[in-house]
DNA sequence: CTAGTACCGTACGGTACAGTACGCTGCGCT
DNA sequence: AGCGCAGCGTACTGTACCGTACGGTACTAG
C-alpha cells in the first residue's frame, strides 16, 4: 500500500514541510474531510508531486503525522541535585507541557485522524502481537504516551534514587501519574467536549495532579510506598 | 440533516433493534466503513427501509449509539450503611465494570466513530457554547463519562456523610477516580495498541485504583483533605 | 378477488474523491 | 541553443457510496 519514497529519517525540503503544514491547517479546519485536491491548491503544488513525495494518502498523513510528533520534544532532564520542591516543579513542568500539548487544536486533530485510521485498520488485525508500528495510531502513541514515558521516567528514578520517591515500578508509577494529569480531560476533547483550558486552568490541574502524584508516592520518613 | 422518524423514546421494534445490532456488529468488524448497503445486506432488510427508519446514515449512527449506551446501566446504589470495607468494595465494582466496558470491542469501535464524527463536525462550531449535544460525541460522552459520574457522585458523597472520605467537590473527586482507573488504557486501546485485558488484570487495575484514591480521599482520623 | 400496506431486492442517478496522464513553464547544465 | 528535469495546473478515469425509485411479494381487510 505505502510505497513511501519519504523514509523515516530523510531530510524534508522547505517545499515539503510547506506541504505538511499545509495538511495540518487543512486537518484542523476540515476534520478528516481532507483531499488530495485540497492539500495541492492550499500547498500550492499539484496533485501529481504529491503523489510523486508521498507514495499516497496514507503516506502524507503518516508524514505530518511523524514531523508534527517530532516538534513535541522538550527541555532536557536537568539531572543536578534534586530536593523536594525542584521535583515538584520539574514534575509541573511536564504536566503543564502535556495538557498543553493535548489541548491545542492540532494535536486534537492528528489524534482523532490516527484514531480514525485504527478504526479502519482495527478489525483485520490477527489479535495476537501489537498494533502495525507503521499505523499512525502506533506513531501518535510512540511519540505521545510513550515519548513522555521515556522523558519522566528518568525523573522519576531520579527522585526515588534521592529518596524523595517511593515506587516498585517506574513504569507503573509514570501511568498513574499520566492517569492524573490527563483524567478525563483528553477523551473530553476527542469527543468535541468543549472544554476551556486557559493557561491558568492548567497551571491549577497540574498542581493538583503532582500534589496528588507526590501524596501518593512521595517518600514519607516513616511510611513505604501504597502503589500496586 | 438529521429528519430522525426515531425520537429518542420512541420504542423500537425488534426487527429495528435487530438492525442495529448488525450495524454495531459491522461497526466492529469493518471499522467506519460501514455502507448502508452492507447494513441492509447484514440485517436482510432493504436499504429504502433502513431510510424510512432512520431517516438518515447519521440518524442510523445516531440510533445506534443511543440503543447501545442505554445498555450500560448497572445495579443501583446500595446506600445501606456503609463501612470501609463497603465504600472499597462499591468502588471497586465501579471501576471493574468501568474497564470491562471501555475495553469491549463495541465500546471502542462506537468511541471511534464518534471520534471521528467530532473531527467532521468539529471546525465548523462556533466556539463558544457546548458542543452540539445531538452529535454522536456528545452522546456517548452524555452515556459514558457524565452517566458515571452520575452514577458514581452518591457513592462518594455517601461516603462523605459517613465520615469515610474527604473532599470538597464530588465532581472533581469523580474525575480524579476516573483518571485513576482509565490511566493511559482508554486512549491506547482507542489508538488500536493491543492491550490484555483479562478479568484478572482488570481486577487489578480496580484495586490499585480504589487503593490510590482511598490514599488521597480517605478521611483519616487524624488528616483533612488533599483535593485541589 | 381487489385494494392497501409494509417490506425486500435491485437498479439507477449523482457526487465526491483517489490516483493517473498530459501539456506547459522555468531552470540548470553543457 | 538545445536538452533534461522538476514541478504546476488541469483534465480524465475508475470506483465507492449515498440516497431514491421501482418492481415484486407476502399478508391483511373488506
Amino acid at each position: 500500500m505505502n510505497v513511501s519514497s519519504i523514509q523515516d529519517e530523510a531530510a524534508l525540503s522547505e517545499r515539503q514541510i510547506g506541504v505538511l503544514a499545509a495538511v495540518l491547517r487543512l486537518l484542523v479546519e476540515t476534520g478528516d474531510r481532507l483531499t488530495m485536491a485540497a492539500v495541492a491548491r492550499a500547498a500550492s503544488c499539484s496533485k501529481e508531486t504529491l503523489y510523486k513525495w508521498f507514495g499516497d494518502r496514507d503516506g502524507l498523513l503518516a508524514a505530518t503525522v511523524r514531523w508534527q510528533a517530532a516538534r513535541v520534544r522538550v527541555g532536557p532532564v536537568d539531572r543536578s541535585r534534586l530536593d523536594r520542591e525542584r521535583l515538584a516543579e520539574r514534575l509541573e513542568e511536564f504536566a503543564i507541557n502535556w495538557l498543553s500539548v493535548i489541548s491545542t487544536d492540532t494535536s486534537i486533530a492528528l489524534n482523532r485522524v490516527a484514531i480514525g485510521a485504527a478504526a479502519k485498520a482495527g478489525a483485520a488485525g490477527p489479535g495476537t502481537g501489537a498494533a502495525d508500528p507503521h499505523s499512525l495510531g502506533a506513531i501518535v502513541l510512540e511519540n505521545g504516551r510513550f515519548a513522555m514515558g521515556r522523558r519522566l521516567k528518568p525523573v522519576l528514578e531520579a527522585g526515588r534514587e534521592a529518596g524523595l520517591l517511593a515506587f516498585d515500578d517506574a513504569e507503573e508509577a509514570f501511568r498513574t501519574f499520566f492517569g492524573l494529569v490527563a483524567r478525563d480531560i483528553h477523551i473530553r476533547l476527542l469527543l468535541g467536549d468543549r472544554i476551556v483550558l486557559d493557561p491558568e486552568r492548567i497551571r491549577g490541574e497540574a498542581a493538583r495532579a503532582v500534589g496528588q502524584f507526590l501524596a501518593l508516592h512521595g517518600a514519607d520518613p516513616q511510611t513505604g510506598a501504597a502503589g500496586a
